[in-house]
DNA sequence: CTGAAAGCGCTAACAT
DNA sequence: ATGTTAGCGCTTTCAG
């Protein structure tokens, strides 16, 4: 029979909980004594507090915690949604990116003392309305999301992306898009590629707005043509499909037999740019394409940034069987925290987001906002870091240091 | 300026919020009735309660989540961990099978009114000390653990798998290993595979270890060798070392020159089993073993069992670079919810553990436990799911049905 | 140096 | 049908 069970007549009563009352009558105490004993406050002889403690040690005392955050009046809790892929909540977390993240805020929080509850993308039945929530993490909403405005609404601050800057009780925390799109295409160009091609989502997410911006820009500024494949859909299927129409130099819909393309109406794959039909040719093994100066003619991209999320080892099947070889005639890079990158054959040079960075920029500014009450800063920009493996680099030099897109910050 | 700001003094003053009571001397009633109204409890008359709730409304009236939570004396709050991997909470997220578990534990656990807090690996420090917890959800502890231990001494209820059968305060819910190993094993025998490797982690687990008993079992009864190599460590790295090393016919360490093998001291692989040298045929790309008569001889595997998680992709690559093609030359089947099984080519046969349908088990267990006091039944069993690809099949009936290896369950 | 008492904001007996 | 009152368990002035 286990120690607890107290009136011995219900056999399945749940073990009255000993309150801290309790504690101070068995040690011939008082409440408040015990209390100030027990959280190491007020002046007591320490042989009161020695008393105190051990009686509540031994009536293995545990103190309610609900009672204390009312009488706090913060429970120390914060909300984690995420707004992208706004549909079932166990799916976000197979992204690496935000299972990173999520992982990664919730330790940092802990660390500070906060605990993490993991809340349901989609505003539409605010269950958050039952738990004392002290902040809401909203981590790439929508544009046109409303979940920002009803949490903000409830009273409660926001801690998101730069999509929310201005708005009061918003704070955010964002990478430095344009520095990491440049640096990747940087990248390519110090590596002789001159027709590097952008797939990128097609969503409303800042994220991905800013990246086709910066995308733009810098092509603009290069006088490069601006090569971009935007995926409708997320998942392997759909960005496996997109990174062929891609590599096919061809707008999409063509020379595609592969069954999990995954398009719905109006969600299909848009090519801009590189129109000219470059021609089928979907070989499957042997005979490379172009092979000549780099620098020089062809339509067929030498370089290729995947922004949206794949599995690298997918992305550079796919190359392969669009009879590419990686680097030899396609420079790869994936925006991805998946680690198999770096098991494939070559390895698959990332640019990380480094989620782990960001969550702590955020929880630390939580902290501040929420304990000292700071306004200012209103954001945080966090930079990015491009992982240089073979699959990018022409010469044998993968001993390349990692490179920070914002080298005014340490690259811990 | 934001409506809100009440004594228009400290500029940042943080919003003195509504309280019950304010709302009933704004609508000239008593507390208990407006609280009535909102609940929805009590005998009011509809006017009245429209009335307050008017005023609630135009308020901006938020019920105080804590004091309801004392008041209740529940906080519907659980906490969830995972035991395994003990080491840093962003890592166990990257594992799709535990993702997965996670996402649906929180989905299901909130649609049934609970929040789920995410805590860290590692009892050292019970930072859930400070958490109203219901209960906890402690997935696969080491069974060496303390975790379990300590939450249960602290009264609160966990739930977990079958290694905490018999404690009280603890229940449980796991998968039906040893179905879930014979049934992937006699998918082998009955593709016409006579020679089936086992790759599994070794770790004190419960799940490793009853797979790793189940195997043993299953190859006593049908006479045949066992064949398991362990994996000391998880990752991609260690596991595609340890394939490789089944692979190789031969004990391991031997014809290996991965520069990512990630063997620490006494962590390393462990073949047993079918130990004579299989010669070293590192061949890249050509010639193909065997290709006789499947039946027959020869000590080169014509089956791979990977229960250790690993990418897909790379595990069928690490298959080719040692001269098998799949499935002509060896059957694949991955323990696996990674989604990229179905985009290689073949794509690779699954066991799926269904974390979606351990999660709904769980809380389902959990709610009948904390809200009806039912005690019985302690533990659930959850049937597996074989989703059948090209990659274990000799013929081209790619085309049938997913097996349930517990089949008196319904397969939803 | 210690104890009595006042709430934190809410809900539910118990009056009226 | 509505209002009054007593706590849930804890921390914290404020007397003693």
């Amino acid at each position: 029979m286990t120690s607890g069970s107290r009136h011995g007549g219900q056999p399945s009563s749940p073990t009255p909980r000993v309150r801290l009352v309790d504690v101070a009558r068995e040690a011939g105490l008082s409440k408040t004594t015990v209390s100030a004993a027990l959280n190491d406050t007020g002046r007591l002889s320490p042989a009161v507090r020695e008393k105190a403690r051990e009686t509540a040690r031994r009536m293995g005392y545990r103190p309610n915690v609900t009672a204390r955050q009312l009488r706090a009046g913060r429970a120390k809790l914060i909300g984690f949604m995420v707004g992208e892929t706004a549909d079932v909540t166990s799916v976000f977390l197979e992204s690496p990116y935000f299972a990173r993240l999520t992982g990664a805020t919730a330790a940092t929080a802990l660390r500070r003392g906060y605990a993490m509850v993991l809340l349901p993308t989609g505003s539409l039945q605010n269950e958050w309305a039952d738990l004392p929530l002290d902040a809401v993490v909203v981590t790439d909403p929508d544009a046109d999301d409303r979940i920002v405005d009803d949490v903000l609404a409830a009273g409660i601050p926001v801690f998101s992306d730069r999509s929310v800057e201005g708005r009061p009780g918003a704070y955010w925390v964002d990478v430095d898009t344009s520095a990491a799109v440049r640096t990747a295409l940087d990248h390519f160009l110090e590596q002789g590629a001159r027709r590097p091609v952008l797939v990128v989502p097609d969503s409303t997410t800042r994220f991905h707005a800013e990246v086709f911006a910066a995308h733009r820009e810098w092509c603009a500024e290069h006088g490069l043509p601006e090569r971009v494949v935007r995926v409708g859909e997320p998942g392997n299927g759909p960005v496996v499909h997109a990174v062929e129409t891609a590599l096919a130099g061809g707008p999409a819909g063509e020379d595609d037999d592969r069954p999990d393309g995954g398009d719905r109406p109006g969600g299909g794959d848009r090519s801009d740019g590189g129109d000219r039909p470059g021609g089928g040719d979907r070989s499957d093994g042997g005979d490379r394409p172009g092979g000549g100066d780099p620098s020089d003619g062809g339509d067929r991209p030498d370089a290729l940034l995947v922004v949206a999320e794949a599995s690298p080892p997918l992305v550079l099947e796919a190359a392969r069987r669009h009879g590419y070889d990686v680097p030899g005639d396609l420079l790869l890079v994936c925006v991805s925290e998946d680690v198999t990158a770096e098991h494939t054959e070559p390895p698959v040079t990332t640019l990380s987001l480094r989620p782990e960075a960001i969550a702590e920029a955020g929880i630390e500014h939580l902290v501040r906002v929420l304990e000292h009450g700071d306004r200012e800063p209103a954001g945080t920009l966090v930079p990015t870091r491009l992982d240089v493996r073979a699959s990018s680099v022409r010469q044998h030099d993968q001993s390349r240091p990692s490179q920070l897109a914002w080298t005014s910050l340490p690259p811990t």
